[in-house]
DNA sequence: ATGGCCGCCCTAGGCGGA
């Protein structure tokens, strides 16, 4: 059986609802994990997601700012809420949906200055990824255990997962210190970030591209902060470029979209 | 070099985004 996960930073889930629904038309996925759906439980798009087949659904909101939700065509259950986000904002979750545990994140921006002593939402920004890395650490099932992690990381890690790696190696989002925050994270489980097996760099590759630019598509100063990592045991054997793992970006151009674009990893399981 | 654009909120300028 094959399973197909999406990721997407909607930026507003009821202004975007129509937006979700083609796209989960038009890609298919089994599961769409959703980040910034900027509202509470009550308010999010239950009935339309049951509507366009997505009846299994998992909500952590809050009143306008943050907020995840993952929905499924298949059946799935809650886990215990992440205790990552020291400030409890809901910027996490998991599941467990066709035997996967599965976690959704959305990891704080951090704010313009990278200086955890004068600015306090980089501090946060570290913090939740430290309390994620030794949250991983303190697992003894790294070798067989089937995780996905998902979500907006908010970190482009790579040289070539920016438009600029020079103008951008002092911008937050891509400082060094960040780089090493993320990669520790992602080595407290060995987790393998599944979009550079598929597209291996120097290959540019992007998922976010500020609204505050008159065409996206002109220049392409683009970031990599949407991520899919897969645990070892849910490695493919062989990656097809361009097949099982897609940044939509064309959804970019869409009317009045999000500044992320959606991916997708489609799973072959055993 | 700077700021540009969004979406939210006790509807209007401030905050957060990145």
């Amino acid at each position: 059986m094959s399973l197909k996960i999406a990721s997407w930073n909607v930026n507003s889930v009821r202004l975007r609802m129509p937006q979700v629904e083609r796209f989960a038309r038009e890609a298919g996925p089994d599961v769409i994990c959703l980040q910034e759906i900027k509202c509470l439980a009550e308010q999010f798009p239950a009935k339309a997601f049951a509507e366009a087949g997505y009846p299994h659904q998992a909500i952590c909101g809050q009143k306008g700012l943050h907020g995840v939700a993952i929905v499924s065509k298949h059946p799935l259950q809650q886990q215990p809420v992440p205790t990552f986000c020291p400030r409890n904002e809901a910027r996490a979750q998991a599941v467990e949906v066709a035997g996967i545990e599965l976690f959704n994140l959305y990891i704080p921006a951090g704010g313009d200055e990278p200086d955890t002593s004068t600015n306090p939402k980089f501090a946060h920004k570290l913090e939740y990824l430290n309390r994620a890395k030794d949250s991983f650490d303190a697992r003894t099932d790294k070798s067989f255990a089937k995780v996905v992690l998902v979500g907006d990381l908010n970190i482009a890690p790579g040289e070539f997962d920016v438009w600029s790696h020079k103008q951008m190696k002092n911008v937050v989002s891509h400082t060094q210190i960040e780089i090493n925050a993320l990669a520790a994270m992602q080595n407290s489980f060995d987790f393998v970030d599944i979009a550079r097996q598929y597209q291996p760099e120097p290959e540019p590759l992007f998922t976010w591209w500020s609204y505050r630019s008159k065409d996206w598509t002109q220049n392409n100063r683009g970031r990599r902060l949407d991520h899919i990592w897969v645990s070892k045991a849910l490695t493919p054997t062989k990656y097809q470029p361009n097949s099982d793992f897609i940044a939509h970006t064309a959804c970019r151009s869409w009317e009045r979209p999000s500044d992320h674009a959606p991916i997708t990893l489609e799973l072959n399981l055993v």
